[in-house]
DNA sequence: GCTTTATATAACAATTTGCTTATATACTGA
DNA sequence: TCAGTATATAAGCAAATTGTTATATAAAGC
């Protein structure tokens, strides 16, 4: 259960404007998930490996996601103790768990493995 | 309390794409509160009046709010029943009560009577 | 050290956004 | 009917956004 914060007219309009983007929702939604690999994420959208990396620094820029560098690889989960915590996942919990796009991302990311 | 609903990626992005921007946001927050007509908003928000006018279609055009015409003016409120009412209502329950925007905004408003 | 693989950054084009000013529409009251 | 007030729409512009391709960086393994 998402609890109730404060956050400013800014904090709150800046990450708004980093969830409004389908593709980078949805990438959010998965990292809220599991953690994954920048290659697995380039696998699973249709877009080019800069434009994943693009999302993701700006999820990294705003402080929604961590970081981990493991080997050649570098792994990237939401951090749930960021302060836009709570607006992140009520905003998430609106997604139909059975859409479309993400049921199909989901089935994607199955078949594949990194490394 | 925002009960939570299914809403498609695209809706959903859709009605983050109108929030994200801090005038409309706060526009949107006081169309919770009560209705306003569109000549106390211009009053209010340091923007012309097609701007407002501008801001308003938006949330018309998405479902979200009802606008009443009553002689010369048109009132505004937020329509708690659209779709995307338990989004709007989580989010903007992230909003600190207290963010200096608002309270200004707010204050402004006490000084303002349309007609 | 060289090559391969993973990832980030830079530079750029197309599109969208949020304002502005100018103008149109519509209601009100003398 | 005309003037004033309220609001919407149109046109135009600067800034921001999101993708692309090209290139830089860094780790891994031969």
């Amino acid at each position: 259960m998402a609890t109730t914060q404060s956050l400013s007219t800014g904090t709150l309009t800046e990450t708004l404007k980093i969830l409004h983007d389908p593709t980078r929702l949805l990438l959010l939604k998965l990292l809220t998930e599991k953690e994954y690999c920048v290659c697995e994420l380039v696998e699973m959208f249709d877009i080019s490996q800069p434009a994943v990396s693009q999302h993701l620094r700006k999820y990294r820029q705003a402080g929604l996601v961590i970081e981990e560098k493991r080997g050649q690889w570098r792994y990237y989960q939401f951090d749930p103790s960021c302060p836009q915590s709570a607006l992140v996942k009520s905003v998430l919990a609106q997604l139909d768990a059975q859409d479309e796009q993400l049921v199909q991302l989901r089935h994607k990311a199955e078949a594949i493995t990194c490394s």
